[in-house]
DNA sequence: AAACCGTGGCG
DNA sequence: TCGCCAAGGTT
């Protein structure tokens, strides 16, 4: 319970002088320019969501933009940046903030998480950055800092646990543009030194304070949840047949489906799993398309 | 609440 | 080479 937190000052400091030039951290950018930023940035390095971000905001400048939008369009967009469904949750938040919220990205935080795709995550995020409000954020880079520099723990746990979100809003500055300075450079911290694998702790501003380099880094003690093996998954059979449905201007004969995927089992359930979905209509004739309702 | 959901780069 | 990792959310 910090009065002050020791750790404010040089984190500060130190992003002044290396916080990337972001251009959804523009200071003429729109909430919804940041909403769309965190749309991409769940589970999407920064350098390939770069690209995407700014053809979208050109393409769909407002939420109107986008909800007037056929919905095969926005996951068109999306590309090859992964996880599909984002794009039709982003469409879809968009719709809802039109019917519901005035065109207008709601700034509480109960109408943010009432939007799908949106999270206790985005949701603080998108209060933080795009509206300046105090908020808690806690995402992988931050939760990592967090567990090293204050906890000495080389990682933090599965799951974020009470005791770790109050001892996350000790350590947030209490006004809000000091909190909102920090939300963004303890991230990026993360981002950029206090990386996950090969931390750059001779470069860190925090090498002073830091719990975790003073007990010489021990390693990670607990369970480790792997990864799904993605090289002959049904993630990856998806995947295939989301690409060949993307590329296509309209619909494609069943041939083409076919085409995508060898293996005749995985293939079938994979379609019956993106139908179920929503990611992909079943039309007259054999063929399929992404909906473009 | 563990499992699922894409894609690509890096060590 | 291949497992790990990436500004999570949903069921």
């Amino acid at each position: 319970m910090p009065v002050t937190n020791p750790l404010e000052r040089p984190l500060a400091r130190w992003f002044a002088r290396n916080a990337r030039g972001l251009p959804w951290r523009a200071t003429d950018r729109t909430p919804w320019q940041v909403m769309v930023s965190e749309y991409m940035l769940q589970q999407t390095p920064v350098d390939r969501v770069l690209p995407a971000w700014l053809a979208w905001i050109e393409r769909w400048p407002t939420p109107a933009d986008c909800a007037a939008a056929p919905a095969d369009q926005p996951v068109r967009m999306w590309g090859r940046l992964g996880y599909p469904r984002r794009a039709r949750r982003l469409h879809e938040a968009a719709r809802r903030i039109v019917a519901d919220f005035g065109g207008e990205v709601p700034a509480d935080r109960e109408s943010l998480l009432s939007l799908p795709g949106i999270g206790d995550y985005t949701a603080a995020a998108i209060q933080s950055f795009a509206f300046g409000t105090r908020s808690i954020v806690l995402d992988t880079n931050i939760r990592r800092v967090i567990a090293r520099a204050v906890t000495g723990q080389a990682l933090p746990l599965p799951h974020v646990t009470t005791a770790e979100r109050l001892l996350a809003d000790d350590l947030t500055p209490r006004s809000a543009k000091a909190s909102a300075i920090w939300n963004a450079a303890i991230m990026e911290l993360g981002a950029l030194i206090c990386t996950a694998r090969a931390p750059k702790c001779e470069q860190c501003p925090l090498a002073e304070q830091c719990k975790w380099l003073a007990e010489d880094r021990p390693e990670y003690v607990g369970t480790v949840r792997r990864q799904a093996r993605f090289e002959g998954s049904d993630r990856q059979a998806r995947g295939a047949i989301m690409s060949v449905l993307r590329e296509a201007s309209s619909s494609v004969p069943q041939s083409a489906i076919e085409a995508s995927w060898s293996d005749a089992l995985q293939r079938e359930r994979a379609l019956a799993s993106l139908i179920a979905d929503g990611m992909v209509e079943s039309l007259p004739r054999k063929r399929y398309g992404l909906p473009a309702q």
